[in-house]
DNA sequence: ACCGGCGCTGAGGGCACCCTGAGAATTCCT
DNA sequence: AGGAATTCTCAGGGTGCCCTCAGCGCCGGT
């Protein structure tokens, strides 16, 4: 398993290196921004620790650029800050984990392996699928450039079939995830909402992503319809 | 996006339901490790939030015994226990992240998006026979690189020939597994949907993947026909 | 070649499925 | 409390889907 640290300190860098080597990783280092983004691009790491407060580039910085290249590389944000907002706010910008110093590593080490676990994230901070785009973190939708104002029901039901974009969910399981009525279950109300949903993301712009299969359930385009 | 609590301490578990509402995330509680279990099984949740001091089962054994049953829901750890040891049981235990009391609901939002982010699950697999595919997933079916509608009784019946094809399927044997009559049995109704999905899937493209076998009854060519 | 049976198909009725507008009920905000 | 926004229920209506039926072609056997 091959992991990049980016940190600035060079000794704690050293230090770190050593740790994540005697619990069998092998690791790489860089010291400032600019390089850490250059060999996380190149390197094919299976993770990347950053350090926030960089030279050049911040971790924050070098994080989203990668997301932006569609680079999922599991990211685990290492910050002397420990101020909740910073840590929510890493997290929301496509980071995968977050660890406040001082910290030993046993823990960085088991944190490295739970994301190895799962793998790199196929799944980018907001949601996608052609030109409609959905931001759970701070609930904006939008259709392209212009964005669209939904009520919590909608964006919770456009939330769960933006992450199935492609597949077909039937209109059981959505009413399991987005709406709590465990037993008096009625399928006409996520009928109605398809038909909201419709007339907000669909209709203005002439387009149609979320089309019935009858018999079978609703599937959102994922290239946007 | 639902989520399953299991606190014990009622007024932390109802503090944390409404500050994950607050979120936009539909929390259902569970006060004992058992009830946990049992709801984490039945109640197909995207996420998993686990004390990890529970009465009758703790977080840890939820959690073992939930990865021993082949459910990769995500799970987080709650924990008053800050011991790094106790963080890297959990993490290597199969949970996916932990999180430390005192905790703000920030970050527990936060950090349930990231797992919610990476927590997707494995698609079925695309079935096959020559150039033609179906994609139980998105009901997706194909001739090359057109795609076909069909209706979902033509579905069933296409899905069922294909992950048969190469051999013979009675009528009788389609019958019992895309219809649900038990006993009126017509097996006309099976001839008439073979003719629609010979209109669909051959007659345009000028192929013969759907043979007869006169008195045995259909088989779907392996190769595509 | 003839005949019996098997399978194909077009037409059509009925109904299940889905959409929608109106309005009641509930929640949220001022 | 009052009003607005949101959520949900309900009934009506349209249409696409499913199945039945009857007639006909075709295949295989004698």
């Amino acid at each position: 398993m091959r992991v990049l640290v980016v940190e600035d300190e060079r000794r704690l860098a050293g230090a770190v290196q050593r740790g994540l080597q005697a619990e069998g990783f092998a690791v790489d280092l860089a010291y400032d921004g600019a390089d850490g983004l250059h060999l996380a691009r190149e390197g094919a790491y299976d993770a990347v620790v950053l350090d926030l407060m960089l030279p050049k580039l911040s971790g924050y910085q070098i994080c989203e650029r990668l997301r932006a290249e569609e680079n999922w590389v599991p990211v685990l944000i290492l910050s002397a800050k420990d101020g909740e907002y910073d840590q929510a706010d890493g997290l929301d910008l496509g980071a995968d984990d977050y660890l406040t110093k001082p910290f030993s590593y046993v823990v960085l080490a088991a944190r490295l392996r739970a994301l190895l676990r799962r793998g790199a994230a196929p799944r980018p901070a907001v949601l996608r699928a052609g030109d409609l785009s959905l931001d759970p973190g701070s609930r904006v939708v939008r259709r392209g450039e212009t964005s669209i104002e939904l009520t919590a029901r909608e964006f919770a039901m456009l939330e769960y079939l933006i992450r199935r974009a492609g597949q077909v969910v039937p209109k059981s399981e959505l009413l399991d995830h987005v709406w709590e009525t465990s037993d008096t279950a009625d399928l006409n109300v996520v009928e109605v909402y398809a038909g909201y949903l419709r007339r907000k993301i669909d209709a203005p712009f002439g387009r149609s992503a979320l089309r019935t299969l009858r018999g079978a359930g609703y599937r959102l385009a994922a290239d946007g319809g």
